[in-house]
DNA sequence: TGACAACGTGCGTTAAAACGCACAAATGGC
DNA sequence: GCCATTTGTGCGTTTTAACGCACGTTGTCA
């Protein structure tokens, strides 16, 4: 598991020693203490925006080129280590098998729904794009006011912009993957 | 003269409002209090790259557009504000005309060298140039270990990758202005 | 018009960023 | 081999980010 401030740091090293710099002459370059800085490197602070821009104003460097390409890296998953039950109730289970990550800009769940069970959804902002792969019994999708119907190994992907829900028309249980994609990039 | 912060802050609240959340409801998304979120939109806080980071996956926004677009903005500058006189000896001084503001990527110092006097300097990191003028007096520059001649109104641009130096040959003062631009953008 | 809910801000507390200083290891002459 | 300098880390203090709670305001519906 490699944080976004242990990325900062090794970014932060690498363009220090790239310079030939000693911590003392990137204090004074950036009027950052040398001690936070040594910190900021290992990994060991989360800087403020403050220090972040004094930090890019000091090196000569945009701010946005210093922050640019970190990723939430959760490195390899261990087995369902992530799995986070949000909300559970009688009839209804959503599993977050991937949490959104900014990199990708998507989000992975699973929705388990129980016979007859139902869930509608208002309209999301502009550019959320869901795509759904049905993987256990019968899918119904409202669209546009109207209801299609999926089976096991369908899939379909529609625009979020808009009032949508789903429903177990049964008699077996309900399973289904859903990648929902935000648009912010 | 309007602060990073605060220009985060504008982005926020456009951001939130944008969507008709309040900020009980960002609050949730993002695991960041409401109150910490008020600070930040109003500017009076200078948030952690942790807090930016949980922002952005909150609103499902990628970091880098979340600070992309920030920029020092200083405003119109009074006569003088900003002059800043870094190095002072003898026969040399350095004054800062416009600090470096990555927004633009450059910086711009004024050099004033006494009769004589001479400043070697070593080579900067690949990509910087330099752009000078001569206002007042001769200036003699030295690339590839050979000494050129400039006079008043000359300008010159060169790499900066390269050791390099100056100098006044007199016997008047010399005075010249120096942009110097970096590349990371 | 009064009651109620929702919204944003202010306040006191806690956690942590940021600083200055000093120490230990590494480096470099002479 | 020894001394002087430099480089990075650890420590105690100060500053401030971040939190939870409560208050004043605003708008809405009865």
């Amino acid at each position: 598991m490699v944080t976004v401030t242990q990325q900062l740091g090794n970014r932060l090293r690498e363009l220090r020693q790239g310079r030939g710099w000693s911590l003392d002459q990137a204090a004074e370059a950036t009027q950052v203490s040398k001690a936070m800085l040594g910190q900021i490197e290992r990994g060991e602070s989360s800087p403020t925006l403050a220090t972040l821009w004094k930090i890019a104003t000091g090196f000569r460097v945009s701010f946005t080129w210093l922050v640019s390409g970190l990723s939430f890296n959760p490195g390899l998953l261990e087995k369902g280590e992530r799995l986070q039950h949000l909300s559970t109730t009688q009839d209804l289970e959503l599993v977050v098998r991937f949490p959104f990550d900014p990199a990708v800009g998507f989000e992975w769940v699973e929705l388990t729904l129980a016979p007859g069970a139902q869930s509608m959804s208002d309209a999301h902002e502009p550019g959320v794009t869901e795509h759904l792969l049905v993987i256990q019994g019968v899918l119904e999708l409202q669209l546009d006011g109207q209801w299609h119907r999926y089976e096991t190994g369908d899939t379909v992907r529609f625009d979020a912009n808009q009032p949508h829900g789903y429903r177990n028309p049964g008699p077996d249980l309900l399973v289904f993957e859903d990648v929902i994609h935000y648009r912010g990039v």
